[in-house]
RNA sequence: GGAGAGGUGGCUGAGUGGUCGAAAGCACGUCUUUGCUAAAGACGCGACCGGGUAAAACUGGUCCGCAGGUUCGAAUCCUGUCCUCUCCGCCA
């Protein structure tokens, strides 16, 4: 959710924003309602706070008659009040629901446009590989190893489940393995998470389910919801919270599986693992001070950047433009591994992704900083950032590194 | 799953219808004295949302797990719910 008060200061940066982001919005109405809304607000406190003098003075009156005459002024003002009250509350859900339309600000160095417009940043240092034969699809690699089953995956849970078998097991733990130690050196705290989430928290991230459209599956008569990614449950570890700022930034590790309707993708080129509706992936999280947020995004791409070069896979690094951001990133580099055996001869496939999603999580979970010693308390930024999905890191594996007889050399790292 | 107990400020913990945002202690902060890897004393010390101000001062409202209810008035009474602890059962 974006400041209040800086939608009223500023409608028309906002209506700019939602613009440049490809989203409609109405922000003269919501501006309109939040007048409306702050009005009766002084009003039922004004109200209440007469009522509560009110009630003081009954307490202390002696006299049975003044008694009686002051309990009626008192029912009254509380009438008065509930009414105002229940007006303020019907505008207040008014405009929330308004504001959770509105995506996050956008970084100003963000490219403009949709997904045509998005800029190559950089390179990574391993260089696209030119077979000198006809590279296999890791679906084909699979089928030579006995590495997935994708038949009785559909058959215990439905199209776009498999197995993993024999390798690919020890490959996906050993990813796994990978990703957390190499992060738990460079000072993240790894945890382990919850797969499931209660939709207020989904809501707090800035996730929709049980909407058409969602991504999200829910579980039946319960308010619990199959998480997408550990960055529902990381954000939502602090929810509520107020942490010390001499301990920011704070960057926890987590691994989670992640599970994903994919509604509306079908059709797309969805042959294999690159899209599924279950992975495993580990998930940087890190709440930063304000001034901190620019420099831990580029933390966690450059830490993104170096897990690749040491598994030795081509990527790009993509800026990505603002009518393809997510609600509430301000900002989006995505890594693209180079996958040879997609479309006809190779494709870049995303692997990860890291946004910085300043305030806008943090204002929904109430995630605030206190400086110890001082009053008062701010929102603080958070960041997410892919450290390995497994799925299709091993898609870019197998098919990077496989060799002219089938075989794969998995470098070590 | 069954039975019981409990959820109060950073922590411990009083408080069973009005003067309670809430005693006391700890922790913390500022200051004073003595002095140096310590002690004593004074004062202060919650958050959020508003009004107000250049910023303060000042001021209103809300918050005692959460959500409702009763009442002029609820930390306190009622209902629901979540969580924690203990005992039993079950289970990886």
């Amino acid at each position: 959710m974006l400041d209040r008060k800086f939608i009223l200061a500023n409608p028309d940066a906002v209506k700019e924003n939602c613009a440049r982001r490809g989203v409609s919005c109405d922000a003269d109405r919501l501006i309109d309602l939040e007048r409306m809304r702050a009005e009766k607000l002084v009003e039922a406190q004004e109200l209440n706070r007469q009522a509560n003098q009110v009630s003081q003075s009954i307490g202390k009156a002696r006299d049975a008659a003044d008694r009686e005459e002051l309990v009626t002024r008192g029912r009254q003002l509380r009438e008065q009040k509930d009414a105002a009250q229940s007006a303020h509350d019907e505008l207040e859900s008014q405009v929330l629901e308004l504001l959770r339309t509105l995506p996050n600000l956008t970084h100003p160095d963000a490219p403009v446009g949709g997904e045509d417009d998005a800029v190559e940043l950089a390179r990574g240092k391993t260089p696209i590989r030119t077979f000198d034969f006809q590279p296999k699809d890791h679906l084909e690699l699979g089928q030579l190893h006995d590495l997935f089953d994708f038949e009785a995956g559909s058959r215990v849970a439905g199209a776009g489940f498999y197995f993993l078998k024999n390798s690919a097991v020890l490959l996906d733990l050993a990813l796994q393995h990978y990703a957390v130690r190499f992060l738990t050196a460079h000072g993240f705290t790894p945890v382990t998470t919850p797969d499931l989430a209660l939709t207020e928290i989904l809501h707090g991230t800035g996730f929709t389910p049980r909407g058409p459209e969602t991504q999200i599956y829910s579980i039946e008569n319960t308010s619990l919801n199959l998480v997408a990614t550990a960055e529902i449950t990381l954000g939502g570890m602090m929810a509520g919270q107020t942490l010390e700022c001499e301990r920011l930034p704070l960057r926890l590790c987590g691994l989670s599986h992640c599970f994903r309707t994919e509604a509306g993708a079908a059709g797309r080129a969805s042959k294999g693992l690159y899209r599924v509706h279950q992975f495993t992936k580990v998930e940087m999280f890190a709440f930063t001070e304000p001034d901190q947020s620019d420099a831990m995004h580029q933390e966690m791409l450059a830490l993104e950047c170096e897990l690749f070069d040491n598994l030795e896979i081509p990527y790009r690094v993509i800026d990505t433009a603002s009518g393809d951001l997510g609600g509430p990133a301000y900002r989006k580099f995505d890594l693209e591994a180079w996958m040879p055996g997609r479309g006809d001869d190779g494709q870049w496939g995303e692997v990860t992704s890291t946004s910085n999603c300043t305030d806008y999580q943090a204002r929904r979970l109430n995630v605030r900083g206190k400086q110890t010693g001082q009053k008062g308390t701010h929102l603080l930024h958070t960041l997410n950032g892919t450290a390995i999905a497994t799925g299709r890191a091993m898609i870019a594996i197998l098919e990077n590194h496989q060799n002219a007889d089938g075989t794969v050399t998995i470098p070590t790292v």
